[in-house]
DNA sequence: TTGAAAGCGCTAACAA
DNA sequence: TTGTTAGCGCTTTCAA
């Protein structure tokens, strides 16, 4: 690999004229320009940008943290962050977390040791006071860290609310709720709208609610025993897709019928949902979307720009599927 | 953020020194250590990785390039590099090729000029001419780019071979191979074991292999054409698990009954194949394994060790799901 | 055992 | 319009 100074003496200049036409800037003659461009050329020179960086204090990379890129929500966000930053010539550090605090705080020293430019983060566990003694920006995804702290997410609240709404509509008279972990605010969010919903039926019972942790295993364990305590259970709202899923095979195992004598909502809208038989119907977060803000409010920060928004919330929307009845449709045997 | 200088000054020691204590490196008095740990300690420095880079060259990162990060099977090998890659204290940098030439020389080329350490790739484009030039330590993951190019990948020939005797086995009659991209050397090798397999079958039939482009829409597609032209095909190899889902899907359409009217086996073993209703039957990869060793043969590249194996070759292992039927067991109505 | 100083490859004042 | 030079923060010879 070649140097600026050997392009230099190529091209019979000094290493200021090079960098000059390099970053073009400052005034270069035509001529020399053509010369330097010449040497470039003939000895395949590249910049190093690990010089460019310690001088300019920045290294064009970000660094994306999220649990673990295995949960099939977090590749699809990472794919859209990586579209943009690749586009602003940006590279894209991947790290797990594993929501540990311990290793995240890890990531964030080593981050800020490597000059990253900044961090798009997915934690519950971090607090403003991790973040803000390391000045580096910074943006929460999926789960805001505080009101003054950049984030992107979804209104979780909302979107709980118009899923089981939706179960209503289509007659649902029995609706449980398989929740997210307890440590988590989005599973807290969609836990509040669900009980907003429902918690002043008759028939509600706070035993309609059980732990699926984010899991399909401890999802299809305790939707099985969910369903067989209570075989009137006519509708599961499922804190998000991946449990939705567990809900699925547990239907399945106790030959229960999907949608006919139960209909399935997830929440999140990742491409898995579409995968299964059948489809599942489910609350659509605008996940590309969401990974492609954040990558430009972190962006925006990062170049110093002055953000009209701190904290963007996206709608979510309903997908439907064919694990819901369709309107109207009265199930067999009822 | 302080500099070894501010250390130095408050240890009231040289930079030599500072830098000594901090590398164990070279005599250094008790005293002196302490005096500097301190200053250390008082002035919360870290040492400044792209300083250090720039000297020595080497920036304790790795690329990563692979065509899609949503595609499922990637971020599975994609946590098992992080995984060891972060316990050398090396981070990893994320690059999405689309299994296109032009962007993955574009990161080649980027990572290059960032003192990337080595790179793991995934491609069926790249020529050894690509990597030669660049003179950089890479490893070909899943797919081998020549034979003197370090690789790690699975027996593609001998796990499809495997897959369709299981098919035979629990006594499938008429079997169907939806087949992946032609452009993709482990597509064209469980392509190659299928026919093997039954290419002499008196029942077999070029049209009993279809393209399923690894996409699930297109070999949903692909597989109901398939299965209405021959109604009596009771057994399908698909290519991968991702397209064995598409399969599902078609079935499930048509009312054919997996695995009571159809066997299904795919191939990969990603967590997705355990996810479906049924499970999938598959050839599972030991995908941890792949990219953790994919991860540690770059690691002694990287370290100039002399490495015993360029080339790893795993073996793929049948791994039971529902998506075929038991042995012994014969299907209602036949 | 320690320090002075050169140098990694680049950018940007400043001077010419 | 161009060149000289200091300096980004670090490591490592070499000399003391």
């Amino acid at each position: 690999m070649s140097t600026i100074k050997e392009v230099a003496a190529v091209a019979n200049v000094s290493v200021a004229t090079v960098s000059r036409v390099l970053n073009n800037k400052g005034y270069v003659n035509e001529e020399t320009r053509k010369k330097v461009l010449l040497a470039i050329e003939k000895l395949n020179y590249v910049p190093n940008e690990v010089a460019r960086s310690l001088f300019k204090k920045q290294s064009k990379t970000i660094a994306l943290i999220v649990p673990d890129i295995k949960n099939p929500f977090f590749p699809e966000v990472a794919r859209a962050i990586e579209d943009v930053m690749s586009s602003q010539e940006y590279t894209l550090i991947l790290c797990n977390s594993d929501g540990n605090v311990e290793k995240e705080i890890m990531y964030l020293d080593v981050m800020k040791q490597k000059y990253v430019d900044g961090i798009i983060i997915v934690t519950s566990t971090l607090t403003p006071k991790h973040i803000e003694s390391r000045d580096i920006p910074i943006v929460a995804l999926d789960r805001p860290i505080s009101s003054d702290l950049p984030s992107v997410s979804v209104n979780n609240y909302e979107g709980a609310k118009q899923a089981v709404q939706y179960l209503k509509t289509i007659g649902c008279k029995k609706i449980a709720h398989i929740r997210g972990p307890h440590a988590i605010s989005n599973a807290d969010e969609r836990y509040k709208g669900y009980l907003e919903e429902v918690g002043h039926e008759p028939w509600f019972h706070p035993d309609l609610v059980v732990d699926g942790n984010y899991h399909v295993e401890q999802t299809t364990e305790a939707a099985t025993r969910l369903l067989l305590i209570n075989p009137d259970i006519d509708g599961i709202f499922a804190g998000n897709d991946y449990m939705a899923v567990g809900v699925l095979k547990a239907a399945r195992k106790l030959g229960i019928r999907v949608p006919d004598d139960l209909s399935l909502i997830g929440f999140d809208g990742i491409q898995l949902s579409q995968l299964t038989s059948p489809e599942i119907t489910t609350m659509a977060q605008p996940i590309y979307e969401l990974g492609s803000t954040a990558a430009e409010l972190l962006l925006k920060l990062i170049e110093g720009k002055t953000v009209e928004r701190f904290d963007y919330q996206f709608e979510v929307s309903l997908m439907k599927g064919q694990s819901t009845r369709a309107l109207g449709v009265i199930p067999f045997g009822k």
